[in-house]
DNA sequence: CCCTGTCTTCAGAAATTTCTGAACGTTCGC
DNA sequence: GCGAACGTTCAGAAATTTCTGAAGACAGGG
């Protein structure tokens, strides 16, 4: 059950996936090519050989996918080569990272209630931001949880 | 502080934030106009209107929201034109529906897991259905404890 | 029944995003 | 230092998305 064939495919559906949830495509291939490596490190090139791509994609997606805090570079003395490390907390920090755009919705919420007067758009405008706020909020205590249960519980 | 070109400017700045959140352009300028507008229900000429765009777009833009479910069509008796309101769950069908989409990564993530036998991959791979599995029964206790606290104590 | 106003569909234009390949830097081994 | 191996950048090509305008469908009034 472990075909590299279907390593691969079941790797490029998670990384179409993961485009369809807004991820660039390149860099959703990149992390899912991290994913699902056996070895814990790779370098650009394991990554231009897997996916198919050129250096310069790879630089692109490498740049893109690190900058947003999923996976980290690793300097190893005495090689030219620049390793790659898939970060433990990847996947909280994608979801923590999310919820930096609901910020943003916040703000411009915020911004049209102080724009309009009193009326039913300020009261939509003032719900929605209520619920915002509410979201932003609890978030994080939402990613707290799971590293306690994870932690605390691990069982099944 | 009402000025009819400062609500139209938040309008376009929230819409370009949805868009930055991974919505359509225009179907987050329409969901905008509904949010901002004083009128109860809009038809599509009042869309296209203020949105200064083609019917076509505003066709488009008003199925896609619609299918979404934030906004409803209200069929109006003796008039040609149709109506829209944004319905008043819209936000929190939103939040619900970037849920969905977690919904799929879920999926593609137990694909994997399947795919791939014992190794580092297989214990990343459950790490990451871990997480998002959490995600989603959370979810909707979070939008049921919004609503409740809401009409519990909708004070400041 | 036809006419008119309204909405939808769709082919193609326009804009935007994404990828590549080649030129340029950088760093390490010698 | 020099040469070779890697990595990065960037202009342009390719692919994709988005918008429009025109043609057609549908409903109600006359």
């Amino acid at each position: 059950m472990t075909g590299e064939t279907e390593r691969r495919e079941a790797a490029e559906h998670l990384a179409l996936t993961l485009v369809g949830a807004g991820m660039q495509r390149m860099g959703a291939r990149a992390l899912a090519a991290f994913l699902f490596a056996e070895k814990d490190t790779l370098t650009a090139g394991d990554l231009a050989d897997e996916l198919g791509v050129s250096a310069g994609s790879v630089s692109g997606a490498v740049k893109m996918v690190a900058q947003m805090g999923l996976i980290e570079r690793i300097h190893v003395a005495g090689s030219r080569r620049e390793h790659f490390r898939m970060r433990a907390n990847a996947w909280t920090t994608l979801y923590s990272r999310q919820h930096s755009v609901v910020d943003d919705v916040l703000r411009a919420v915020e911004k049209g209630v102080d724009a309009v007067g009193p009326g039913r758009a300020h009261d939509r405008l003032e719900y929605m931001r209520d619920f915002y706020t509410f979201l932003l909020n609890e978030a994080p205590m939402l990613v707290e949880r799971f590293e306690r249960q994870r932690r605390g519980g691990p069982r099944s």
